[in-house]
DNA sequence: AATTTCAGCGTACACTTGTACGCACAACTG
DNA sequence: CAGTTGTGCGTACAAGTGTACGCTGAAATT
């Protein structure tokens, strides 16, 4: 079981993803994590390091744009897929804190990468944001006409759908599991209470 | 006008806190400021920090602590000046605003401190937001009384209602300042449909 | 006036950091 | 099969890190 050059690379690139992974999932801020230690525990020289990325600039760019196509991926499907506006809420939730529990770490490097100004990171945290926003704008519209009930300020209302759902997103990663039920409804409930708003402005009020 | 003991010491510390400010406001994140460089900066040697600060950590907390009580102070100014809720929810952004300008640096820090678990920065921050929050929702059920319009969930109201102000907010820092106004009027509009949905939810609707 | 206190300094040390350079050796290419 | 390619390694170095230790001089206390 001879691996050819390209796997035994992409294995080790990837492993220099999931040793970087792994410290941000305990806590660490991105840039506290130097060259030498994610090389150490990805098992490598650290002047091997630049065999797969340019810089840890790279690494952390090549994690969120990795994170960020899957949750565009995961919200087009669960989009996709929707039946009626009460339960999508629900189903989005549960599919989004899935996604973000199984990559703590990429999770909150983008929320926490998304409010410096000036660095590449931040571009492409705002980017994965902007594009589910608009995603979600999208398709609330769509869904609106459908239903016939007009809705106030659709990009404006999926943009807060997103900064709501994200930031509780966050906050129950450090919630004890016990808890976590609880928080994704009350989650549910300050989504719904935005649609609702939405849907207030909708009709000529305001 | 020789200063005193007291007062000289107070100067250096607010000199430090400064430096850290500084460093923080131009896009840098807390954990990658020295105390090396934020003495050099503030014109100490690096082994007189310790007189100030027992570490990093400590200044940081500082830093936490006093942008909190400011505005913890603000906000409790706002409410209790407040006439009317249309116009509160525009004085309240105006408000808060001024003050993340004012500081940048700590209003950054405190958004990407409460992602992290574990660390003594994140249960500061979260404490700011939570005494926010609750201020918040306090004033909001009195005045749901007062007007005999009740509000459903207002303690998950107040909470989306400091998400999306403050996500809203460190947006505003990186915003061109031709399109700061268009930015508020954006987040009002964001604030007036949570509490457009909250009192949907109160009357009965769910 | 004598003494204590203490903010600030300089030196020193052990570490960690990024990365330049050249070598080895297996995998590919012709 | 010879030749090239490229992943990975070890060494080496300059620069930056936190902090222990002891000193100084002025302010504060006695």
């Amino acid at each position: 079981m001879n691996l050819s050059r390209k796997e035994q690379k992409e294995k080790t690139r990837q492993k220099l993803m999931d040793a970087a992974r792994a410290e941000l999932a305990s806590g660490r801020s991105f840039d506290t994590l130097s060259l030498r230690e994610i090389s150490k525990l990805a098992g490598i020289a650290p002047t091997s390091f630049y065999r797969h990325f340019h810089d840890m600039e790279g690494l952390g760019l090549a994690l969120i744009e990795e994170h960020g196509v899957a949750l565009v991926t995961l919200m087009k499907d669960v989009l996709e897929h929707a039946t009626d506006g009460q339960s999508l809420i629900r189903v989005s939730v549960k599919a989004l804190y899935d996604h973000m529990l199984s990559d703590q770490g990429t999770s909150r490097m983008i929320m926490q990468e998304s409010t410096c100004p000036d660095s590449v990171f931040c571009e492409a945290s705002k980017r994965v944001f902007l594009t589910l926003s608009s995603e979600l704008a999208d398709y609330l519209v769509q869904e609106a006409q459908e239903r016939g009930v007009p809705l106030g300020h659709p990009q404006l209302a999926a943009n807060s759908l997103v900064s709501v759902m994200f930031t509780s997103g966050i906050g129950l990663l450090n919630t004890p599991v016990e808890e976590q039920h609880r928080h994704i409804e009350a989650a549910i409930i300050k989504l719904r209470m935005i649609m609702h708003g939405a849907e207030v402005m909708g009709s000529g009020h305001r």
